[in-house]
DNA sequence: CTCTCGATGTTCT
DNA sequence: GAACATCGAGAGG
């Protein structure tokens, strides 16, 4: 399990370090796990695509809290999203988990995706769907949670790993639209979109 | 394979 | 009341 050392470093290099890292979730007995290998940024009261930008809320608390906590949040009435915390206590900021590529347990993640043989973990929103991610884990601690956390996985290369404009993210200022927060393993076939 | 389009509910104005 | 860090079904090539 990674420790909340790992989580408290600044958030870009926190998104690339992510990458091949094992999710791993239990449920009941069985434990799902998958590569991650696709994250995004958010970073700070400063980014106008960060949920932060508008002031602390109920919803957005967790973010401002200490690193290493989960911020599991709805969108679009039917999708959750999975976001791990970073920095330091009081400054806002988290990474995404967009994608993943399914390892052990594969057959309990297509039903979890009620029958989707393909695109099993490659979105933020069906990867919480796979791995039973909803509101009830938003604030668990990853550092010393027995349902959801991160393991070390695979040494991904600094050549291997892909700078891109982050997604969905249209009523964001110019300047944040096109900062180069999202990341993704070299054509790895599980990240969300080319 | 690609594209379009509508579902859905929480949050904030 | 509008916007939203999306997905999947269905139509067409």
């Amino acid at each position: 399990m990674l420790s909340r050392a790992f989580y408290q470093n600044p958030t870009l290099d926190v998104a690339k370090n992510l990458l091949g890292k094992k999710l791993i979730r239990r449920i009941g007995n069985n434990f799902l796990t998958a590569l991650i290998v696709e994250t995004e940024a958010y970073i700070g009261a400063e980014d106008s695509a960060c949920h932060a930008s508008k002031g602390k809320t109920p919803r957005t608390e967790v973010m401002f809290g200490e690193a290493g906590y989960a911020y599991v949040y709805f969108v679009y009435g039917m999708h959750y999203m999975l976001n791990v915390v970073t920095e330091t206590k009081g400054f806002p900021a988290a990474v995404l988990i967009r994608a993943a590529e399914p390892l052990e347990n594969r057959p309990i993640m297509v039903k979890n995706r009620k029958g989707q043989e393909k695109h099993v973990c490659n979105g933020p929103a069906r990867l919480c769907q796979a791995f039973l991610i909803n509101k009830s884990l938003n604030g668990n601690d990853l550092t010393a949670d027995k349902e959801l956390w991160i393991e070390n996985g695979q040494e991904i290369a600094n050549s291997e790993i892909v700078s891109k404009p982050r997604v969905g993210i249209d009523y964001a200022d110019a300047k944040d639209r096109e900062a180069l927060w999202r990341f993704y393993i070299r054509n790895n076939s599980n990240v969300s979109k080319k």
